[in-house]
Order: structure tokens, then sequence, then C-alpha cells
DNA sequence: CCATAATTCAACCGAATGGTTGACGACTGA
DNA sequence: TCAGTCGTCAACCATTCGGTTGAATTATGG
């Protein structure tokens, strides 16, 4: 549970939240005025922003006794990172797939079976 | 709940999930071969696959009496775009507030207010 | 200095999650 | 054909989750 990558997916993983994301993402917003436009209590809200806090996403900052949301857009690096890298592979090995089917389509050879068990 | 981001986001929130994806982008597997390195049970396992299915990360192909389980890459694009979004937004806001401080530091005016509310 | 506003803490609730075990259905292949 | 393998379905359990209401905290500003 203590994995930042899940924290971050899980977060998002609520329309709400993401909602909040996108808010956020066109300025700095305290509590209240994210709870507003929500039809759920502000304290669901406040529980929501915690989550996101929790991930990374936000941070909070004490302006008099209202806190000042404001997005961390780096964390977002983390998730393409780990998101890019799968993409990366699976377009890779689709196009020896391809490689493939090409070389089977010249020679008329049967070839399958190379692609299975890669360890 | 039937909303497909939120789908995307909560299978990847989970690190089985996830390590999942990762075996399957280096070629497609079956239910039995990606159940085996786990010490969970295969039933538990077939879950995961459900739930990424769900999300149409993976699809299923019957090969004789089993399934071999393939990675669809495409729907990381879904991500990839909502992520971006926000990043792009958060850090052209980010610039903005940049030229506002060096407009302030030129002429030392006080433009404080000029960021909020953008609506 | 104290009433009020902004936020969080705490306890609780119903529904969803990740796991278990056991039984069933489908399809091979010897 | 039919014994055996592969995968899913079903029922159950403990935990987490998203929400509620109510009380506590913190800091202002009149």
């Amino acid at each position: 549970m203590p994995d930042q990558l899940s924290e971050i997916f899980g977060a998002l993983a609520d329309p709400t939240r993401r909602d909040l994301v996108a808010r956020l993402a066109v300025g700095d917003a305290t509590v209240g005025e994210l709870a507003a436009p929500y039809e759920i209590s502000v304290q669901a809200v406040s529980k929501h922003l915690q989550i996101l806090q929790r991930a990374g996403l936000i941070t909070k900052h004490p302006v008099a006794q209202r806190r000042s949301v404001h997005l961390e857009a780096e964390v977002f690096d983390l998730m393409t990172k780990w998101i890019e890298r799968y993409q990366r592979q699976a377009e890779e090995r689709y196009s020896r797939l391809e490689a493939l089917l090409a070389r089977l389509d010249e020679d008329g050879n049967v070839v399958r079976g190379e692609l299975k068990e890669t360890s």
C-alpha cells in the first residue's frame, strides 16, 4: 500500500478527484472553493484532497485559517514514465510480430512458436 | 462507475495488476502461465485479469482449452491524453506566474489578484 | 477577547475490493 | 470415450472506500 504509483493511480481512479485535479490545473483554490460546486459534504471533499495529497498530486499551504491547495504537476511524470515503458514495449513486440509475418509470407515457412516464452 | 478512465486508473492502482501488464508487454501468455509466479490462487489472478479486461487493457483469445491473454496498448492513449492535458495546463499557469513575478520585479508594482478566478 | 468561519478529526454505514475454497464447464488428447 | 487440465463461477470473509453527521481545532477580525 505505501507504493507511490498505486497511490497515484488509485487517487485518479475516482471521477471527483480527477475533477478536482482539472479544477486545480487552472489555478490554486481553498478547500471551501473546491467543495462549493459539489453536492457532497465539505468533509468528503477534504477526504478526497487528503488522498490526492498522500499521492503527492497536491500540496496545501496555510493562508490565514484557510488552506490554499496547489497542484504538483511533476508527479504526473512518474505515471507517464510507467505508461510509456509498456506502451513502447508492446509496440516493439507488435512490430516484431509484423516482421515475423512478413518473413512467413516470403518463404511460406511456419515459424510459429518463435515469440513464445521469450524468457 | 461505468466510466472508462476510472476503470483504467483503478485497474492500474493494484501492484499485481501493473505487474501483469508488465509481463504481458513482453508477450502474450495463458492465464496459468501468468498465475504461476504468484503465491495467490489462480482464481485471484483470473479476477485481476477480468478487471484489466473490463478496463480494455487486455483481451483473451481462446486457444484450445486455454485463453491467450493479449495486452491492448492503445488504451494507454486515453490515460496519457488525460494526464498531458492537465500537466500542460499546470505548466502554462506556472510560466504565467513566472512572467507575472518578472513584471512585478521590473516596476515594483503589486499586481496580485490577477491569477485569481480565471473563470 | 470572543463569536465566527474554515478545515479536520472521529465514529459510523453500505458497498466495493482482494483474497480464500469448492464446484462446475469446456475442451483435449491418449 | 473419458480422465484430466484450464479457467471461471459462486459463496464467503476481512478490509478499504466514499459518503454521512457531529464535535474539535485553529485563527481571524470586530
